[in-house]
DNA sequence: GTTCCGATGCTT
DNA sequence: AGCATCGGAACG
């Protein structure tokens, strides 16, 4: 399988998070389809982690796009995002919900939800924090073989402290996809 | 169907 | 103290 180019990171990720849709994440031999993302822009969002600006957690926000941003949630969950945004920016693209391909069993709940995701894939902050998606190791992204089915956008979840910022309809989803998250 | 709660540890 | 979560319990 093909990883995507550099070049495709290199674009706001309110561009980036639908444009994902459809590709497969791959993690050694386990293979998901990503059918669930989020946007999370650069400090002007006060809904994403570059809100207080650059720090030890969040850097690689501000680094090279293509670059993965996993960080560890409520005592127990991994969550992995991919970096990207276009010029002088910030940004990474949440990944929320994988339809399960290779590796990971065929239970439609194992990869439904972030923070289970991580865990179906072996995605971990103390092996992948940084890690290169374009340039090698085990963690990459690849072209989907089937296309997408239709877009579909929402607010993102878990982020109702963001005021105006929370609103915003920056999650995507493949519409009608059964591996999608439920909302809370 | 809904709401509430505890788990568990890093970040600000 | 709060958190880009989750599964289960309680309730209606």
């Amino acid at each position: 399988m093909k990883r995507l180019s550099r070049r495709f990171y290199s674009r706001p990720t309110e561009e980036l998070a639908p444009a994902l849709l459809g590709k497969l994440l791959v993690c050694g031999d386990r293979v998901g389809r990503i059918v669930e993302t989020e946007a999370y822009l650069g400090p002007a969002d006060q809904a994403s982690h570059t809100r207080f600006g650059k720090t030890a957690r969040n850097e690689v926000m501000f680094g090279t796009v293509g670059v993965a941003y996993v960080y560890f949630i409520y005592g127990m969950y991994d969550m992995f995002n991919v970096v990207g945004y276009r010029g002088r920016e910030a940004g990474a693209v949440l990944v929320r919900a994988l339809e399960p391909i290779a590796g990971i069993g065929d239970d439609v709940k194992v990869a439904s939800g972030p923070g289970k995701l991580t865990r179906a894939m072996g995605i971990r902050r103390s092996a992948h924090y940084g890690a290169d998606l374009v340039t090698g190791g085990d963690l990459y992204i690849a072209g989907g073989a089937r296309r997408a089915g239709a877009v579909a956008t929402g607010p993102r979840i878990g982020v109702d402290y963001a005021g105006a910022w929370a609103r915003r309809r920056l999650r995507f989803w493949i519409e009608g996809n059964r591996s999608v998250s439920r909302a809370r």
